[in-house]
DNA sequence: ATGAAAGCGCTAACAC
DNA sequence: GTGTTAGCGCTTTCAT
């Protein structure tokens, strides 16, 4: 529990010998190798304390995510982690729950100098606050993202890859296509029901709004609701296209527990191909985000950010993967 | 961006007066009031970074998890962050990956006065380095722990609870009763085991070391690879006990694969009682952890121990979960 | 009740 | 190459 005077004191030379030592700089050998004896013997751990406050900074990044229990995020955060860490950066994970005195903790702590940066991948941010935020400080949104914002996203073609799976589902045969979508205030469930619309239109299925059952959040239970509602109803489908894997996984649950058959009775497709997707059984179709590199690539950005570099937002690609879900 | 500094000097006083505003310290209304208005008016945010060094406290504690993606964990970390958070801490989330030169970094922290002090999950953590920390900082085991660290810890009677899952088994009229554990080197596995075996002597079942399938880690494909050799061998099974939820799931969809219906040709249980338990189908009888409770217990325990308060080893409750994988 | 001043542990500019 | 010194922004005696 030596501080930096203890270890000078101790080998003989000035703080600030101590300091290069520790940080590189230009020192003989010969000293260098006292210094360094020192630090052993005294077993030195050089205090980020104090050192944070001299660089004002705190190599501390924020990443907010609704809720930790969504597997969606964990390969994001994985690549943010790999790609901070060998830049001496740490990551703070912030699940909001979607309460903004959550959030604010967090704000909060990007404002008192805690933390370096924000990432959010937070669809009920609070655009307001955290536009706000950005204009003294470094963020980037990461999968959810406000355009108007200004602030920099990384994201794939929502529109797009909600399209190539509905084609598909159209593909196997399907014309009685229902979609499970959660609340339309979020961007990606807009984007993802217009590349549904699409879809069926260009394949002359007329789009009814009808078919769009939607949710009251995101978890499984959600799914499993949305999917009873939808087969106790008068209209029979012959696929689902649900904007997740966790409503899928629950529309696939509810459709077992009714008896259906899956992909036979009913074909069901989901998004994100979250690690649960293919535990199922019958194993899931769904879209692949490029979750890792969505991470290193949002940290980047954050990192250069910070750096006072210029960054852009980034459209990222994406796959569809066809399982069994609506293949036999 | 203003300091402490401008705002004693616009509001004409000293910032020590400032300080004491900010926290709660003996103030004339008049003063005060004067101050906040400044505070307001320069939207002074006090950094944390002057605060920390000079209280020599980072107010952050560390949550040591082998990875984000196991289920298992979101619980009990969901019960820790409200546990400190309203105390005016917050967690750090750490990822190890089971690597040492990770779990080294996050090591470093506490030592670096970065963290204040780490509950521990990680089953991989390397015990002796663990145990030296924990000589000069606040430590927490959760879950997995060793007793002989003389590191205090939360964990269930592990034992206990796999002798009564194994014990309904046998109860449904099951014989052939099959193990699927990790790797023995962790204790939950050891205890688990025994009371695996408990449940079948008592039974009068011979306990045979051969219908133990060992696997090579914790995650689904490990359980799928498990159930795939117990199938295919030359025994026959009429339940399973798995060690974990994950395992289970594994074995489930393994089990579907290769043509057997749960529970009518085989019944399956797992452990843990992880969100996904309830997704699959059939739904998983299982093993509840208090895993909330055990968050807020062992966040308690890691805050008294900073406050240089007595602290106590505890062994919380557990509770069996009979669903559709081993009754019709 | 308030102010002056010391100091938490470190880094970096400057001088030698 | 090395030492001296001035802060980074805050809290906390110690005076007054």
């Amino acid at each position: 529990m030596a501080n930096i005077q203890e270890v000078a004191k101790e080998a003989g030379v000035s703080v600030a010998t101590v300091s290069r030592v520790m940080n590189g700089g230009a020192v003989t050998p010969k000293t260098k190798g006292k210094v360094e004896e020192v630090i052993r013997r005294l077993k030195y751990e050089p205090s980020m304390l104090g050192r944070n406050l001299r660089n004002s900074e705190s190599r501390l990044l924020l990443v907010l995510i609704p809720t930790i229990s969504n597997p969606y995020y964990s390969d994001i955060i994985n690549g943010i982690e790999n790609a901070v860490i060998p830049q001496g950066y740490n990551i703070l994970l912030c699940e909001t729950d979607s309460n903004p005195e959550r959030e604010n903790i967090y704000f909060d702590m990007v404002r008192k100098k805690m933390a370096d940066g924000i990432i959010s991948m937070d669809p009920t941010v609070n655009m307001e606050e955290l536009k706000i935020l950005a204009e003294d400080h470094p963020i980037i949104q990461c999968s959810e993202y406000s355009v108007e914002s200004g602030i920099p996203f990384v994201t794939i073609d929502n529109e797009e890859a909600a399209y190539r799976a509905v084609s598909h589902l159209v593909n196997i045969g399907s014309t009685d296509i229902a979609m499970i979508n959660s609340d339309v205030t979020f961007l990606y469930a807009r984007q993802r029901q217009l590349g549904y619309q699409r879809a069926l239109e260009e394949n002359g299925i007329p789009f009814d709004e009808e078919d769009v059952y939607y949710t009251n959040g995101p978890s499984f239970e959600h799914g499993q609701q949305a999917m009873r509602k939808m087969l106790t109803g008068h209209k029979e489908y012959s696929a689902v296209f649900a904007v997740s894997d966790l409503l899928a996984i629950g529309a696939l649950k509810e459709a077992h527990q009714l008896g259906l058959r899956v992909p036979e009775d009913i074909a069901i497709a989901g998004f994100d191909k979250i690690a649960f997707s293919n535990m199922t059984n019958p194993a899931l179709t769904t879209i692949a985000q490029p979750m890792y590199d969505m991470g290193t690539t949002s940290a980047q950005m954050l990192i250069d950010k910070i750096n006072g570099r210029p960054v852009e937002s980034t459209m990222m690609s994406h796959e569809l993967i066809i399982r069994e879900s609506t293949i036999g």
